[in-house]
DNA sequence: CGAATGCTTGACGACACTCAAATAACGTGG
DNA sequence: CCACGTTATTTGAGTGTCGTCAAGCATTCG
C-alpha cells in the first residue's frame, strides 16, 4: 500500500471531491459512524467534539479553511463534528481503492493536536484565553480577526465556563492587550504581552 | 516521494535501527534540534515536554514500549524528550533517502494526542487523575500497574500541582476506587466508578 | 544510620464555578 | 427601518476548589 506524500500548499485530490454545505450546528459526522472518509474545510469552521454522559461537552479541535479533519485511527468514530456557521466541506472517500492521501495534513493534524494540549494544559484562565487568541490569530493570519465560534464553544474547548472566558477577555481588554468590537471581533493590540502571559 | 503504509502489529524497520540506552532523566533530543529521525521505545518510558520561560514545564506525552515518538511537523524540534528511568530507544534515521515510515504509528500518535486532550481538558483534579489512571491502565494492559513516572511528571502532564495529584489520589483511595502500595504501585479496584467520574 | 529525595497532609489565600441578574447583540415580522 | 422577542454575553455575589507555603512522613541510597 503506497501513499503520496503531499508537500504542496494547495489541496490535491485524486478524485472528484463533492462540496457539501452545512448550516450552523449541522452534523457532519457522529460518534459511532464508520470512518470511511476524511474531510477538508472549504469555507466556514468545524468543531470536533464529544459528549460526556454528564452532559458536558469537550471540544477537541476547531478546523478552518484548508484544514483536514475526520482522520481517526479506529474503525468507528469516537467523536462528532458539526459546522459552526454556514460551512463548505469537501468529502474525500477513503475506500481501500483510494490510496492518495495528503500525508502532510496528518502531520499538521498531529501538530495541531499538540498545540491544543499546550493551550489547555495551562493553569489560569487568562493564560488559556491568551494562548487561544494567539493560536487563532496565527491560524487566521491576522492580528485582527472575527472569532467564528460563540463563547460556549471556546469554553468547552478550553475547559472553562463562559463566564470565566468573558472575565478573562475583559481583563485582557482592560489591560489594553486586546480590543473588542462586539464579542466576536477581536484585535490583538499587544502581541508581545500576550506571548509573555503564555510564557 | 512514497511511503509504505505499515499495518502490521510489529515494528518493521527497513534499516538497522541501533538500540540506544538512556538513564533516568537523560536527554534524547532537545528543542531546537533538527528533526532528522524518529524514535521507538524498546523498554522504559519517555516524556516529551517543553519549558516555558516562566520555568514551568508542560509535558505533552508519555511514551511506552512499542510506541513511536519524535515525529514533528517542522524542520526543528519544538519539544524535548527525556528518558524516565532506564530506557532503550530505537532511533530511525529519517533522511531523505529513507522513505519507509510506519504510517499507522502516525495515526496512533494522533489518536494519542487527542486522548491526552480529553484527559487534560477536564475541570476537576479528580477527573483528570481518574482519566489519567484509566489511560495508563489501558496502555499498560493491566488493572494493577506501576506508574513509571514521579508525581511531578503527572502534575506537569495534567496541568496540576503535585499536591493536587496527591490529594486526588488520596480521595480515590479513600473512596475504594484504587489501592495504593507506595506511591507508584496502583491497583484499580473499581474501574466502573473511575469511568463514571470521567463521565 | 543519616541525609536526601519524594510524597502526603494541613492552613490559608486566590481564583474559577455556580447561580442570578443586567446588558448587549441578533433575528423576525410588521 | 424599527419594535419586539430571543439568544448571547457580561457582570455581580457567594461558594468551593486548587495553588502556595510549610511541615511531617516515607522511601531510597550511600
Amino acid at each position: 500500500m503506497t501513499v503520496e506524500i503531499w508537500t504542496g500548499s494547495r489541496t490535491h485530490l485524486n478524485e472528484a471531491a463533492p462540496l457539501l454545505t452545512f448550516s450552523d450546528g449541522q452534523e457532519i459526522y457522529c460518534a459511532g459512524d464508520p470512518v470511511d472518509r476524511a474531510f477538508c474545510v472549504a469555507f466556514g469552521t468545524v468543531r470536533v467534539y464529544r459528549m460526556l454522559t454528564s452532559g458536558r461537552r469537550q471540544i477537541l479541535s476547531f478546523h478552518m479553511a484548508g484544514e483536514w479533519f475526520g482522520i481517526e485511527r479506529d474503525r468507528r468514530r469516537k467523536f462528532s463534528a458539526e459546522a459552526i456557521g454556514s460551512s463548505g466541506i469537501l468529502s474525500v472517500n477513503a475506500s481501500p481503492g483510494d490510496k492518495t492521501v495528503p500525508l502532510s495534513s496528518i502531520f499538521w493534524a498531529l501538530s495541531s493536536a499538540q498545540q491544543q494540549q499546550l493551550v489547555v494544559g495551562r493553569p489560569s484562565a487568562d493564560e488559556r484565553v491568551a494562548a487561544f487568541l494567539l493560536e487563532m490569530s496565527a491560524r487566521l493570519g491576522f492580528h485582527a480577526f472575527v472569532l467564528p465560534m460563540p463563547r460556549s464553544d471556546v469554553a468547552d474547548y478550553l475547559g472553562l465556563t463562559i463566564e470565566s472566558i468573558s472575565r478573562a477577555m475583559t481583563r485582557l481588554k482592560r489591560g489594553k492587550l486586546i480590543r473588542l468590537d462586539g464579542s466576536r471581533r477581536i484585535e490583538i493590540l499587544d502581541m508581545e504581552a500576550l506571548e509573555t502571559i503564555c510564557s
